[in-house]
DNA sequence: TAGATTGTTAATCGATTAACAATC
DNA sequence: TAGATTGTTAATCGATTAACAATC
């Protein structure tokens, strides 16, 4: 039986469908500003390397989005992806560990262009990392954490603080009711399994690459 | 009929198998640091919240390492999977695209710690990327690159470049010879199918994350 | 020897691709 | 209408997990 109501019933889609579908979101990103109006399934799947099945499948998870023996109106589907993905407001985001990685990452362009509000940023030593920043994003200082994401919500924190504190910052910014986290700390962290949690670890990009040279 | 020698007929292993074999040599290197001498492939996998049947069955495309009613001796697995993953003579590796990203990865501490070399880096502004970076690293303009490539080899190059230079960039590093790139620009680039390349887009993780926020 | 755990084959599961009726 | 492309079902492919004989 299909879901009777609009928002609860939301079926399990793979992480997988979702990185695609933030694919295709950027592809129309692109298509909108060259004005291109429509664009098939084919079309879209060869930019990205996909399958044409693929992509209408991914799409078909969602709901029916084209116009068959025409294909899909550019505005139309990024509007509807963008409000599948939840971009359609402000995304607000957090960045723990202001060090040299973390410096880079809560002034990251690529973030910003991508619609995403860096909200603060906190630190063991707020001077130092203030210092080395320059950003318009104020850096306070760890302890603050609670209070500050205390009243006003926040999406997503971004973890780049030292491995030996990485679990007790994780249950913290949980504790806090941060839903998700970027981990770029190369460690396993534990949190409870509603808590979204995706880990980037570079060295082990370059792991697996080393294995192609060798 | 089995490989009849070691070297050229390695058969295609997943991404993903080699992926999980820099996972296990890093629990590996924590093992011995602790002077752990055995472990088993449950336990292995339990660190991970892999399967012990995958854990054995990523081993076994490179060989037999344990010992049946035993488990594996970590300092010998380690041993095996460091040579497997090319690990066991320095890994050289250049950034090209000093900027904002790009310095906070050229003196990235996880990156020694795992024992890479980062020779050089290249940039259009080298001076103020040298300024802005303090690492022991040399930054030269990016005209050099094949200069300095020649010569000396270099295993895999970083690229955290503007996105409309990531094409031509790409193709300069693969005609001076780099057979792999890390790629943080978030644009496909198109390369020789021997070449290898991986891509870190940093949004996209945000992006994927958003979704579940919403 | 008895117990434990490997290496490997067979079964299961999930994801990708092909095919095609529906339809604009 | 004829042509094109969707949405969806069925077929294929590959990856994960279970099971177990081999063996230390």
């Amino acid at each position: 039986m299909p879901p009777t109501d609009g928002e609860a019933e939301r079926k399990i889609i793979p992480q997988a469908v979702i990185k695609r579908l933030s694919l295709y979101s950027r592809i129309l990103q692109d298509l909108e500003l060259e004005n291109v109006e429509k664009i098939s399934s084919a079309d879209l799947g060869r930019r990205l390397g996909f399958n044409s099945a693929q992509v209408r499948k991914d799409l078909a998870c969602f709901g029916q989005f084209g116009v068959p023996g025409f294909g899909y109106y550019v505005s139309d589907l990024r509007k509807n992806l963008r409000s599948i993905l939840g971009k359609d407001r402000t995304v607000r985001v957090i960045l723990i560990g202001v060090g040299n990685l973390g410096s880079a990452l809560i002034s990251y362009h690529g973030f910003t262009k991508q619609g995403f509000k860096m909200m603060w940023g906190f630190e063991a030593q707020p001077e130092a990392a203030t210092q080395r920043v320059r950003s318009e994003v104020p850096i306070y200082h760890v302890d603050e954490l609670e209070s500050k994401i205390q009243g006003e919500s926040v999406d997503i924190a971004v973890l780049a603080v030292p491995a030996t504190e990485i679990q007790s910052i994780a249950e913290r910014v949980v504790a806090a009711g941060v839903k998700a986290i970027l981990n770029f700390v190369p460690a396993r962290i534990e949190v409870p399994e509603e808590v979204q949690v995706r880990y980037v670890d570079l060295a082990l990009e370059l792991e697996s690459l080393s294995y192609y040279v060798r």
